[in-house]
DNA sequence: CCCTGCGGGGATG
DNA sequence: CATCCCCGCAGGG
């Protein structure tokens, strides 16, 4: 399914399992290899049916990270922890920001937070947004499983991916807490407070921007390190860009699911500045409008055990391709580079675009590291 | 707030 | 038996 485009730039997989005999074994085996020659590189985006062996000292593996967006899956087996791909966040209007670029966010792993994730609006048009989830594995989403043996962690994927790559977790963070900063700036409810605090701290005036660093960058202002023009500045403030009348039509998601909910909002053929409400500061007029873009709460495809399942199989495909095939180009990095935020983090690299950067930290040195010889 | 893992429990095959 | 899934809880950043 995602061919092509990403083979030529996939990462060199001199994978332990990948040599031969190495792949025979699988998650569910009573026992696993016990002598392994090599383990592999942390591997950000695991597609497809892959198996990888990783060493028990490494940090993402031992917190089973993906930069898929994977949820815990109750499996009943304390042994073999399974997680199973939520899919991706998009537009609800397609739209593309000014460097022509799709919005793929990262879903929410909590439930709750992803409800509330859906909610809110397109950062790029304020349009709605809807959870393309994933259907890779048989119609059910993609499962990842992790067993932690000796001094190894064994991985495996089953299905491939059929929607494109949301943000990594450290991009979603990073536009999270950007995101956090313009809000708690503009509101004038909350800069109540803010200038009390400041106030009582510095005893000066509230004109001054307390937090340099945070506000330069959420705020329209060309960060310093501006990287080969790839930035995008407050990717938030511009409704404008190129929300161009095509709706995803509700088939994708919906299409299955055919939501008798949401039936009503749809085609209006309204432009989509209607909804733009969203954040729009001063535009309290009337109603307080309730909830702007939220009617298409739908439960979408997400109740896995039904949606589609009365008529064919679980892959409701056919009925409104809708599906897009994947832009699979790069990490969608619509968001401007994140202030370099040191050490705290071991998934460093993570802010890269680039799909090896991942395991391997900022550092050379580490990149010669052997890998766990045997 | 959210991520993560655990485990009970329901529904379906 | 298996596989899906949903839910709440607890620990931790």
């Amino acid at each position: 399914m995602l061919k092509g485009a990403d083979d030529s730039v996939m990462e060199q997989e001199d994978s332990a399992s990948q040599h031969g005999e190495m792949t025979s074994w699988d998650i569910n085996d009573i026992k696993l290899p016990q002598h392994v020659s090599q383990t592999d590189w942390f591997q950000e985006w695991p597609d497809s049916y892959v198996k990888h062996i990783y060493s028990s000292e490494d940090k993402n593996a031992q917190r089973h990270h993906s930069s898929w967006a994977m949820r815990n899956t109750n499996n009943h087996n304390s042994r073999i922890l399974k997680k199973s791909c939520l899919g991706v966040v998009v537009c609800g209007n397609n739209c593309s920001t000014l460097d022509g670029k799709k919005i793929y966010l990262r879903p929410a792993i909590c439930d709750k937070a992803r409800q509330k994730q859906q909610r809110k609006c397109c950062p790029n048009c304020n349009g709605p947004l809807r959870l393309l989830s994933c259907r890779g594995h048989g119609g059910y989403p993609v499962t990842n499983f992790w067993r932690h043996e000796g001094q190894f962690i064994f991985f495996q994927s089953k299905g491939a991916h059929d929607h494109p790559r949301p943000e990594t977790k450290l991009e979603a963070e990073a536009r999270r807490s950007i995101q956090k900063a313009k809000t708690s700036f503009s509101p004038s409810s909350l800069r109540q407070k803010r200038i009390q605090e400041i106030e009582s701290l510095t005893g000066a005036a509230p004109t001054q921007e307390p937090l340099p660093s945070l506000l330069s960058n959420a705020d329209a202002h060309v960060p310093p390190a501006d990287f080969r023009g790839h930035l995008r500045e407050s990717s938030q403030e511009a409704p404008l860009s190129s929300c161009s009348g095509q709706f995803a039509h509700p088939g994708a998601a919906g299409a299955a699911g055919a939501a008798p909910t949401w039936g009503r909002s749809p085609s209006l053929g309204r432009s989509p500045r209607a909804e733009g409400l969203c954040r729009v500061p001063a535009a309290p007029s009337t109603a307080p409008s309730p909830r702007p873009c939220a009617q298409h709460v739908l439960p979408v495809a997400q109740g896995g055990r039904e949606p589609f399942g009365s008529g064919g199989g679980p892959v409701g495909h056919g009925s409104c391709g809708a599906r897009s095939p994947l832009p699979h180009g790069g990490g969608c990095l619509w968001l401007p580079p994140y202030p370099p935020q040191g050490g705290p983090c071991p998934m460093a690299s993570g802010a890269q675009p680039h799909p090896q950067a991942w395991a391997s930290a900022p550092s050379l040195p580490q990149l010669l590291q052997p890998r766990h010889v045997f």
